[in-house]
DNA sequence: CTCCCAAGATTGAACGTTCATTCGAAATCT
DNA sequence: AGATTTCGAATGAACGTTCAATCTTGGGAG
């Protein structure tokens, strides 16, 4: 990796950690430099200014969540195989990443999540919706549009993984496979 | 109502609409004070700072909601029907309060969310908690904790209600049913 | 192999703006 | 009249952003 991409990412490794930490309205530009150990100038040269430093994470983040969840999707297995252990993937992934689903809720519910930045990032997530969109063409799965599968699946597990981050629910692999089992029930048909 | 009160909850209302549109970030006290139609100085008055008038403003919000919710109660009725319909009741008031929505969930993923104001808050809704309680008791549904049962009720009626909101769904009342049977399918035994 | 220089990268102090908060004075109520 | 409420200009701190100056890099000339 080039000298330049490093501190390009580390710019963008430290907003997430401190928006995570302090949210939106305290983490300055300042601080943001100090955190990645540049000067706060040079923030300037890879981005616009805040709001495009802020925008270019979320595509960064949502992309590295789309990556973690590609390899639920194995042709060879059956699709209601599939899609649990995609549902289990997003579990895993958002314990794993409480900075990342701190952030992304946080952006979710700010202004700055305009249609046009929401639809872009969303292309990400196609090949996923299909392998939805084949379980319900074969009956296997309840026929409710995707927004409500992705709640169903992606935003219940991201409610959990907060919930086990700020202490008030200990989720084990256990109790993962169980609320899995649940989320099944909810879709299956 | 006193005017004082009436003063008092302009300024609270005039913060929900303005943190609903423009997040925290971009709501600044002389903006509340132009909404609510009072000078910048009086807020001081009835709150010790931003801080402080965010933090009852969130009190007041989930007041609301858990009074909204309180309806759905009624001994009269089996268990699962009470359940049933407290589902419902979360996807109507979150339908028809979208600022509300949007507000919670950036108070709850901010660093506002500290576990002294969530511990106080969490007390509002102990007796719609002991309703799973006893279902569970019952063997009516799972034994999973609290903080699941309320994932998978309340923080999905958000979701989908906040989706609804920005267009990416079309939530009516048919629909709306079948989602509850979903999650009722999650839980029950 | 060394020197040099142009282009890009980086710095951090400085700038103008915006913000939360204060406060003395005016208005209103009891 | 005294107490409480209300105003809005003033204050100082913090913020996002800029920019002139400095440093780094890589490659062509000698």
């Amino acid at each position: 990796m080039s000298p330049v991409e490093d501190k390009r990412e580390a710019i963008l490794a430290a907003t997430l950690r401190l928006i995570a930490r302090h949210g939106f309205h305290g983490t300055a530009m300042s601080k943001v430099a100090k955190e990645a150990g540049v000067s706060a100038g040079i923030i300037y040269h890879y981005f616009k200014n805040k709001d495009e430093l802020i925008i270019e994470l979320y595509r960064v983040v949502k992309r590295g969540f789309a990556d973690a969840l590609f390899v639920a999707i194995d042709p060879g297995k059956p699709l209601s195989v599939q899609i649990r252990e995609l549902c289990a993937l997003c579990f895993r992934y958002s314990l794993q990443h409480p900075r990342e689903v701190t952030f992304l809720e946080q952006f979710t519910n700010s202004p700055y999540n305009e249609p046009a930045i929401r639809d872009e990032v969303e292309r990400y997530f196609e090949p996923l919706l299909d392998c939805f969109e084949r379980a319900k063409k074969e009956m296997i799965i309840k026929d409710l549009p995707p927004p409500v599968i992705g709640t169903l699946t992606v935003d219940v597990a991201s409610s959990l993984a907060r919930k086990q981050a700020s202490g008030v629910l200990e989720l084990d692999d256990p109790l993962i496979d169980r609320v899995v089992d649940a989320l099944w029930e909810a879709i299956r048909r």
